[in-house]
DNA sequence: AAAATATGCAACCGTTTGCTTGCTAATATA
DNA sequence: TATATTAGCAAGCAAACGGTTGCATATTTT
């Protein structure tokens, strides 16, 4: 069983209790709430996120209350960093060709 | 079948190749060469990046280079976005604590 | 023209995924 | 105390995943 972050954030359903939680803590049936599927299938969810350590939870009295470890998600910034160079380098380039063409050079 | 770009890079095989490929345009045989896994395995992996349109193929006699469209990196970037706001107002709030502890703030 | 090389495609297979249903345990409320 | 609520756990199931093997096709090379 892979657990990472990128197999969490695979899952569109995960991907968007990432969003709901991300600002405000909240409980397995709060969440199910938003979405159409089972309570069940939004805990197991919630599971692999925990697993993952992109949420932890917070028992108070019978209700757990998930919420995002937001430093988490930095690792996908990380490994996006290697990219954005690239992208950013891309850029200049054409900036490059588009200030030669404005000047007439070749 | 789900293909989008988050589906795309939850496989470890595929972000290799990703990385692999970022800075130069390679060939199937040339990327099965840098892992343990078959040829038609990788074939396999780069068809699903082509799909979801996070590679790009280019025909050269009976070679086909693979190549990253850099550009749809950006759509991972853009999903984050909105975490790498809360999680710089995170720190800018343990930067408050911080300095209220030196200047011996409540 | 024949052989070698590069690649895609299809069928198959075990494992994982995402979901459901049914159950139990713990806490809160009447 | 009896009942309702919250939540995790386990079994079962269809679909998707990641891999393999075998084969067809197109292009080079000899």
């Amino acid at each position: 069983m892979r657990r990472d972050v990128f197999q969490a954030i695979a899952d569109p359903t995960r991907r968007a209790i990432i969003g709901l939680i991300a600002l405000q803590a909240m409980t397995p049936n709060a969440i199910a709430e938003h979405f159409d599927t089972s309570r069940q299938a939004v805990s197991k969810h919630l599971q692999i996120l925990v697993e993952c350590q992109l949420v932890k939870q917070e028992q108070q009295g019978r209700e757990i209350y998930y919420q995002l470890e937001v430093a988490k998600m930095k690792e996908i910034d990380k490994w996006l960093e290697q990219f954005r160079k690239i992208w950013e380098d891309r850029f200049n380039q054409l900036d490059t060709i588009f200030s030669n063409i404005k000047q007439n050079k070749p």
